[in-house]
DNA sequence: CGGCAAACCTGCGAGC
DNA sequence: TGCTCGCAGGTTTGCC
């Protein structure tokens, strides 16, 4: 499930495993996910130290002491599983595996093969393809009600839409989308240019509240029950309308319960009543 | 440029 | 039990 928070939650996961600690075998099982994979990766990775591991949008970066970026994205399905060393036989999915010189060992699974792993240098990071058109982070305190305002102008499409866009935001997927829609009391089919101030100043906080909480209880749980699996950011979610079609609305007592509808081919979950 | 559908993949649950 | 269908948390591309 990796939107914005869940990346963040891998990437504090993978921090204590990878940070300081050299990469002594790296196995790349297959020569592509989304992406081919760079040319002789497992040979550029092996034996280079990691030195830290950061979070762009939904892309996490681990910067090794060559000079070189690790760029990866979960994509739909892909998973960073923590475990031991040992001979394990990798499963169908298990696409690359990377052992610690301290003998832990990170598995990059995706069935789905919609993830990516590439290779930049770090004085090109902010210019890399994948990066460069990206919007603001939501949790920066740069992005404001006015930042967010001024990029919704002369969008004709609905709001819910827009917030998937990595250009105007960057993270934000489709469950936080609806999320925070519901929270703003904001009707999502409502054309994203035609929200008031008042409405944006409620939906950036929404945006940042749904944010924060969802990676303050993957936090915890992570730091409260390391799974037996070692599989990181992916515990149990309580949302108040993603996935709810037809159940009572958390916010008021309507007898329609929260309503699905698809907008630009994704599910959109939200109450008809509560949101205008 | 904006908006939308399709494409990339596999797995899973619902329904028959 | 087994099949088909629809759907899934992302992003890019190409067409209008």
């Amino acid at each position: 499930m990796p939107e914005l928070p869940e990346v963040e939650i891998v990437c504090r996961g993978l921090a204590p495993v990878l940070e300081g600690r050299r990469l002594a075998l790296v196995q790349v099982r297959r020569a592509n996910l989304r992406l081919p994979f760079p040319v002789d990766l497992a040979l550029r990775l092996t034996g280079r130290r990691v030195e830290a591991i950061t979070r762009r949008a939904k892309y996490m970066t681990w910067r090794l002491d060559d000079g070189w970026v690790v760029l990866g994205h979960l994509g739909m399905s892909g998973r960073m599983i923590i475990g031991p060393c040992d001979d394990t036989p990798p499963g169908r999915h298990d696409h690359v595996i990377f052992d610690t010189d301290e003998g832990r060992r990170v598995t990059f699974t995706d069935p789905r093969r919609f993830g990516l792993l590439d290779l930049v240098r770090a004085e090109d990071l902010a210019g890399h393809r994948l990066l460069c058109k990206l919007g603001p982070e939501p949790l920066d305190d740069a992005f404001t009600a006015k930042v967010l305002k001024a990029g919704l102008a002369g969008r004709s499409g609905p709001i819910k839409v827009a917030l998937l866009d990595q250009t105007l935001i960057a993270g934000i997927g489709n469950i936080y989308a609806s999320e925070a829609l519901f929270r703003a009391g904001i009707d999502p089919t409502r054309a994203a240019s035609s929200l008031t101030a008042k409405e944006v100043g409620r939906l950036v906080p929404a945006l940042k509240e749904v944010l924060l909480a969802s990676i303050a209880s993957g936090g915890s749980s992570l730091r409260d029950h390391r799974l037996p699996s070692g599989e990181l950011g992916y515990f149990q979610h309580s949302f108040a309308v993603y996935d709810r079609e037809g159940e009572p609305c958390p916010g008021c007592d309507c007898a329609q319960g929260i309503s699905r509808i698809v907008q630009a081919g994704r599910a959109t979950y939200f109450c008809k009543k509560r949101q205008k």
